[in-house]
RNA sequence: UGGGGUGUAGCCAAGCGGUUAAGGCACGGGACUUUGACUCCCGCAACGUAGGUUCAAAUCCUGCCACCCCAGCCA
């Protein structure tokens, strides 16, 4: 199923050429960073990574790329192991982008040696105004020219914690005037007195991420630095620092489009907000594109890698509709998901013709075709159906049940709506149907266009979460304006119903197709008396009122 | 207006000088059905634009247009 695209992407197509040409070997790295949970987003590139590295038969390193102590925590470092795993990746090695520290400061001391790197006493915002613009050339700062030994001594200095934050910065001697801005003078080291959540207070100088790495990646063996588009413009600046640093190893580092996805807000930054100003209930919130919510909420890590396989890999920015991931979600629970019923809201149905207190236990196959077994549900006189499968006056071609009307009941008989009792508003409250006694499930020749789900009136209370998406398609200056015009306030609906008795020790994670209704999902962290079921996704309904 | 990228149907995405321009999603129609699901048939629409090179261009060249990324001591 993953294995359908026989095209080559670009990607692979720079590997099979270096592994012929360069090395002949492979090994990659998925670098995240430990500030916040892992999204379908990742996903990809996970995919990427690692599928890359397999495909080629060699490694992927998991390397969480902790460079910036500000943003960083560890919290997030086991919660992105976990998520890797489930999603069916295993990492070659574990590094931290923090085990290089050492490295790092040597190199930047040879940098300083060769004359490619000096310190800088420039502030941020006179920095800023010695970088130019887009269109003009910056101006070498004053410090540019400074001796060797005086930028060994200084540099050495920033490390022992002399100076204060931000008052220096270690930076590659490159040029000003390069008409690419990542080029003009980068920054390499920062001061930062703050403990970092692996080194403690070791370090109060930090290595830039464009200096880290590409070091990281040489020392670690990484032939192929697979990442996003934005970074295509730090590529010249990659390639820099492997050279001076004078690397055996050069790893090559190519760019691919991130994923986009349709009303799905895919920025960690907006996702932070919506958990920690408490538009949902967490990082797992069933309706966040976290992978930890859309685990929760009944995706399978097959139907997420396969829906990644399909969506390819390209340089072209995009947006993928939803509607793709949610067939792969449906064609793998379609095959897997045990068929269940359940009734989301209920209308009370009565056999007239059925003697109360006489029950009769029907079967119903687990899945279509009848191999992956039964289970049976008791029919009786008083029942539950949907009570949207009930209509008094129904339009064109209504299958379900109407007045004067019949319909099969999933498993069970045929039966024929007789009457109806209706309240003061006019909402319909009970059903009176007569059964055939002659089309029991299997022994009967007859068909009727319609066949109903049902349920006992003993059947079990629980609880249906029906999902909608969170976030309307909006800007980020929108969003930047008023964050909760974006928010979708019928994200989520809560609907209180019946299951299969079944169903009462359904354990979470369980995924179940309720007939007729949708795919679902025991939650994972229920602790509720009655059983929850958060929607995965629903059906497929080709009948349009 | 500097640099780096990207433009193939509604959405992804193959294609690499000669193909009726793959495939998937979505959509429409039909068959089947004890889930209006699934499955199975059938249909569906595209090379940003203007020139040029060539017997032949989505593929090569030039100009133009559109969109994305870069002016953090973030990653």
């Amino acid at each position: 199923m993953e294995e359908l695209k026989a095209a080559k992407n670009f990607i692979e197509e720079f590997i099979e050429e270096d592994m012929r040409t360069k090395q002949n070997r492979i090994t990659t790295r998925f670098p995240p960073e430990p500030n916040g949970y892992l999204h379908i987003g990742h996903a990809k590139a996970l995919c990427i990574d690692f599928g890359m590295a397999k495909k080629y038969g060699g490694t992927c390193n998991l390397r969480f790329d902790d460079t910036n102590p500000t943003k960083e925590d560890a919290e997030y470092v086991e919660a992105i192991k976990y998520d890797i795993n489930w999603l069916g990746f295993e990492w070659a090695e574990l590094k931290f982008g923090s085990d290089y520290f050492g490295q790092c400061y040597e190199l930047a001391v040879k940098l300083i040696k060769k004359g490619v790197a000096y310190v800088d006493d420039l502030s941020k915002d006179d920095m800023r105004e010695y970088r130019g613009t887009l269109t003009e050339a910056g101006k070498e700062s004053p410090f540019r020219s400074r001796s060797v030994d005086e930028n060994l001594e200084l540099f050495s200095r920033m490390k022992a914690g002399e100076f204060a934050d931000g008052s220096r910065t270690l930076r590659a001697k490159i040029d000003m005037a390069s008409p690419n801005i990542n080029m003009r003078d980068p920054a390499l080291y920062r001061i930062l007195h703050m403990a970092h959540h692996q080194t403690g207070d070791k370090w109060c100088i930090y290595p830039m991420y464009d200096f880290a790495h590409p070091i990281q990646d040489a020392i670690e063996g990484i032939t192929h630095s697979l990442c996003s588009l934005e970074y295509e413009a730090h590529r010249p600046l990659y390639d820099w620092v492997v050279e001076q640093c004078e690397f055996e190893n050069k790893p090559r580092q190519i760019e691919f489009a991130r994923l986009n996805l349709t009303n799905t807000i895919m920025s960690k930054r907006y996702l932070r907000r919506l958990v920690e100003e408490g538009y949902v209930s967490g990082w797992d919130d069933p309706r966040m594109p976290t992978l930890c919510g859309m685990r929760r909420r009944g995706y399978t890590p097959e139907a997420i890698r396969d829906f990644l396989a399909r969506v390819g890999v390209s340089k072209a920015d995009s947006t993928v509709d939803t509607a793709m991931l949610e067939h792969c979600v449906r064609e793998d629970l379609n095959a897997s998901a045990y068929r269940m019923m359940a009734v989301i809201s209920p209308i009370r149905l009565v056999v007239t013709n059925w003697e109360a207190g006489r029950y009769e236990d029907v079967e119903i196959e687990n899945l279509p075709g009848g191999e992956a077994g039964a289970h049976s549900v008791r029919f009786g006189r008083e029942l539950y159906i949907e009570r949207e499968d009930f209509a008094i006056d129904p339009p064109g071609k209504f299958f379900r049940l109407k007045p004067g009307g019949e319909v099969r009941l999933k498993g069970a008989y045929i039966v024929k709506c007789e009457n109806y009792d209706v309240d003061e508003a006019g909402l319909v409250t009970t059903i009176y149907c007569t059964y055939d006694p002659a089309t029991k499930s299997g022994e009967c020749e007859r068909k009727v266009k319609g066949t109903l789900h049902w349920l006992p009136d003993n059947a079990v209370p629980a609880e249906f979460r029906l999902y909608e998406p969170l976030m309307l398609t909006a800007t980020d200056e929108d969003a930047d304006k008023d964050f909760t015009q974006l928010m979708n306030p019928d994200s989520l609906q809560i609907k209180h119903g019946f299951v299969e008795n079944e169903l009462a020790k359904a354990a979470p994670g369980d995924r179940f197709q309720f007939m007729r209704v949708g795919y679902f999902a025991a939650d994972i962290d229920h602790t509720a008396e009655k059983p929850v079921f958060n929607r995965t996704v629903g059906l497929k309904d080709s009948f349009k009122m």
